[in-house]
DNA sequence: AATAATACATAAGCATTTTATGCATAAGAA
DNA sequence: TTCTTATGCATAAAATGCTTATGTATTATT
């Protein structure tokens, strides 16, 4: 397909989601056994009421690291004469999940401390 | 002085802070009527414990943006035979602070509704 | 006398993302 | 039936924003 006149995608008009890609992709597959990445993207688009959307441009390069990082398996199936990559969290994964999202956690809180500083 | 031994600055050890830096400064700005450079990343460092070390190489790039972009407005003086660049809000600066603050709510919002669904 | 703190600045390199493509099959609309 | 949309992968140039590494200069501390 040709995607010259059709290429709408983004990760928000916020900047501040640099950096947040390789979270929501381990967290995801930490309580997903098994995804493809274009359904990531739906997946993603679907939890946040179409608020972000994740670029393949982004996303595929990032899957390929985080399995190069030995964090994501991976297994090749055909569905419908089409090709799927699913990934597999691995161990290691898990463990970089929960770093992950503890440093998600704690952004949050340090970010509050310095815009609201009475609530913190 | 020499800074070949001594550089242990970061902004964290997370990627997570990426993008976040313009909205540290113009909400900080905003509250504070005149600041300069290096009162800001100890400011930073007294309101987040320590946590968060704004590093000279980003901050003061992204003060000469937000002048050029007409966000900031600046002044020079000196104190104690020292230089210092007093940057100041703008009517614009203020609109943008408001902006980045909603944004950084929303990012916020979406981020937990992907990492904690049950809660959104 | 040497080091640390204060105060600015810039430039190379790095990682991540955007933007723009490319290929291919299946489904739906005109 | 032909055009478009949706599904599914991929890569590469450019932009962005930061880290790392310097540089200069003055004042305070050890």
């Amino acid at each position: 397909m040709h995607k010259k006149f059709m290429y709408i995608c983004f990760m928000s008009n916020s900047k501040l989601y640099k950096g947040s890609l390789t979270t929501i992709i381990l967290k995801l597959l930490n309580e997903n056994d098994k995804m493809y990445g274009y359904e990531i993207t739906q997946k993603v688009k679907a939890l946040t009421k179409g608020q972000l959307k994740i670029t393949e441009g982004a996303l595929y390069p990032a899957l390929h690291k985080l399995e190069a990082e030995g964090l994501l398996s991976v297994e090749v199936k055909k569905v419908d004469n089409r090709l799927r990559k699913y990934y597999k969290i691995t161990e290691n994964g898990e463990k970089e999940t929960t770093n992950k999202l503890d440093e998600l956690a704690e952004y949050i809180k340090t970010m509050q401390a310095l815009v609201n500083p009475k609530l913190a």
